[in-house]
DNA sequence: ACGGGGATCGGCT
DNA sequence: GCCGATCCCCGTA
């Protein structure tokens, strides 16, 4: 069962944090690909340099004014990110998805990406987009639909402790913790800064 | 029409 | 750490 709007219509930091453990779903020509996330990130609707929708819609950025539970995907260089938007329609926030463990067709995803290496199948918002084929034609995808691309429960309960640190790849608002992992996961896009490594600051 | 830059990635030093 | 690939989008004119 693809997780149902109320989900998504909080705000994105709830929302990072219970994506972690959840299944993300990819199904094409009757093959499904699929991981359970273990790293996301928090774009704020209000008060975030960090998020795309910081000065104001555009073209690129128009999903995440629109309503929650649809994805989000822009392109960067040779590669896409999958978000998924929170709040309500006209409150621009989302989370960036930024890692994945592999569960089903694993065999399908290593030749996407072209690695052996399960560890390196869905760690980093472009690669797990790779092995998923996700691309700008799923943006503004209904999630909640159950259909092409979904996010679903996971199949058990599990329990897993919840690490969060500075957002990867982003200098603005670089101090506000809002990326989510799951600790200890191998199949991270990075490994979790630790309090006080941070980027280096400038001095004065 | 043009120029610059980016929520990345992988390879190299 | 640094750099290049590679391309879409955005601001400016």
């Amino acid at each position: 069962m693809p997780l149902p709007i109320e989900f998504y219509d909080r705000d994105p930091v709830t929302v990072a944090r219970e994506l972690l453990g959840t299944k993300l779903v990819r199904e094409r020509g009757g093959r499904v690909t699929s991981g359970i996330i273990v790293e996301t990130e928090a774009y704020l609707a209000r008060g975030d340099a960090a998020c795309h929708a910081f000065r104001g819609q555009t073209r690129r950025n128009a999903a995440m004014f629109g309503p929650p539970g649809r994805a989000y995907v822009y392109a960067i260089h040779a590669h896409h990110c999958l978000n998924v938007v929170t709040e309500a329609a006209g409150v621009p926030s989302a989370v960036l998805v930024r890692a994945i463990a592999p569960l089903e067709g694993l065999a399908l995803m290593k030749r996407r990406r072209r690695t052996r290496d399960p560890t390196r199948i869905g760690a980093g918002p472009g690669n797990l987009c790779q092995a998923l084929l996700i691309t700008r034609a799923h943006n503004e995808w209904d999630l909640t639909a159950g259909q092409t691309l979904w996010v679903s429960a996971p199949d058990g309960a599990q329990r897993f402790a919840i690490a969060c640190g500075p957002r990867i790849g982003v200098t603005a608002a670089h101090d506000l913790p809002l990326r989510f992992v799951v600790k200890g996961s191998p199949h991270l896009s990075k490994p979790l800064l630790a309090a006080g490594r941070g980027r280096r600051v400038k001095k004065r």
